[in-house]
DNA sequence: CACCGTTGCGGTCATACTGTTCACGATGCG
DNA sequence: CGCATCGTGAACAGTATGACCGCAACGGTG
């Protein structure tokens, strides 16, 4: 469905991120390329131009440091001029106080430079998921439902690996779920591995809070429900 | 410490409603209630008034419905106008467009009226939170320092289930009355979601008790009369 | 129209099995 | 040898299930 794509803008100076950011972006399904900007000023001219068509820019992936503006600058522009359209940072400068001013200026994501692309399909994963929810018009119906929204938008896919939690004994069950391609619960990676069922529970929740596996409850047997944890792609 | 008090502005024009977060405010800890304004044109004024004062505010309650200026409009003012300033948008509107809206102008949280203390409370401790990630200025060196900062404004924890209700299958079977238009009794639940009866019936039996369901008896099959429910918006 | 057998869901338990927690033992590192 | 890190067994708590009984409407029957 061209029609839920999402159009993106890049914005960026440097011939060879900008490529590269839009090759990247051709490997996600759900986003189209609708342009590139080298500064500000001609970003903000092809937003305009673009509502003013009728297809509006749904998304800018918009770095900090451009040779007219700062990007901060072309956001808050942007606020100015009305446009509602969600901006994704991306810099090489760590500066607390772009964070602070990226968050004012309704920025909805923030990535730093160097990226690799799992880290920019990560993020723009999630920014769909966001879209998905507000997508809905019946779907807004409670707190509950923004702030199911909003997390989809701010839950880090990638925790650091909290303390308890081998490096080794991780791999080996991240090996295991993976080579499964059927649910399988916390018991068999206890006996498959031979490891105890709440070492094997440990690292399956861990795997399912950071977003890698997929958990959902098994019903049919009598007893507590059995969690069942799916690798997902 | 004074110095680290969170300056909040409330912007809310039923005095009834301005007294009562000023008074919430009053009982956390970490906020000072800096003023109050109860139209759009005198929040700004404060607000560049405060700025210019070397003591700026460092949050806004913001209602959404004012009598001159849509709250969002007020919001996109004071981008325009560069301030940094925290927004909490505060509002009985379930609208799709003023949640979008919202997030393009930087607002970091999204309380929809009328709400509780407790709801109240949370958003703003997770506030507080954020601010303090982003505070001290060696903390952001990586892409996960930003993700953790952005990740404390997220909903952590919902409200306190009663024993016995997985917070799994609670999900799933409001998910799945609220994809329903129709209403459905207990033994719809049990053979779409494969569980059995007594369990189905307790969720649907607790979210009737807790409202957000309706049920009621439907008549005209031989035996014992089955009640339905259908999710109420 | 009053009564009664039939029917099928409502409601309650004891039961079964897993999730969760806790304290301790094992292992590695300085 | 002391400390931090990790895995484990055991005890406790949570939660879905099957079975069972009772109830409320239906539909004959007199």
């Amino acid at each position: 469905m061209p029609d839920t794509d999402i159009r993106v803008l890049v914005v960026e100076d440097e011939a060879i991120a900008a490529e590269a950011h839009t090759a990247y972006l051709g490997r996600l399904t759900g986003f189209v390329h609708a342009g590139t900007a080298t500064d500000g000023h001609t970003a903000l001219r092809l937003l305009s131009a673009a509502a003013s068509l009728g297809q509006p820019i749904d998304l800018v992936l918009m770095d900090m440091t451009l040779p007219d503006l700062h990007g901060l600058d072309v956001s808050r522009r942007m606020r100015s001029a009305g446009l509602v359209t969600d901006i994704i940072a991306i810099t090489a400068v760590r500066d607390l106080q772009v964070v602070r001013g990226a968050v004012a200026a309704g920025i909805v994501q923030y990535l730093i430079k160097p990226f690799t692309y799992a880290t920019f399909a990560q993020k723009l994963a999630q920014y769909r998921d966001f879209r998905l929810q507000l997508g809905t018009p019946s779907a807004l119906t409670s707190q509950t439902d923004v702030d199911q929204a909003f997390a989809s938008l701010r839950t880090p896919s990638e925790l650091p690996r909290p303390k308890g939690l081998a490096e080794g004994t991780l791999a080996a069950v991240v090996d295991f779920v993976k080579t499964r391609s059927r649910p399988i619960s916390s018991s068999e990676v206890m006996d498959e591995l031979g490891m105890s069922r709440v070492t094997a529970r440990r690292y399956l929740e861990y795997l399912a809070e950071s977003g890698s596996v997929l958990r959902s409850p098994r019903y049919g047997t009598p007893g507590r429900p059995e969690n069942e944890y799916s690798w997902r792609r």
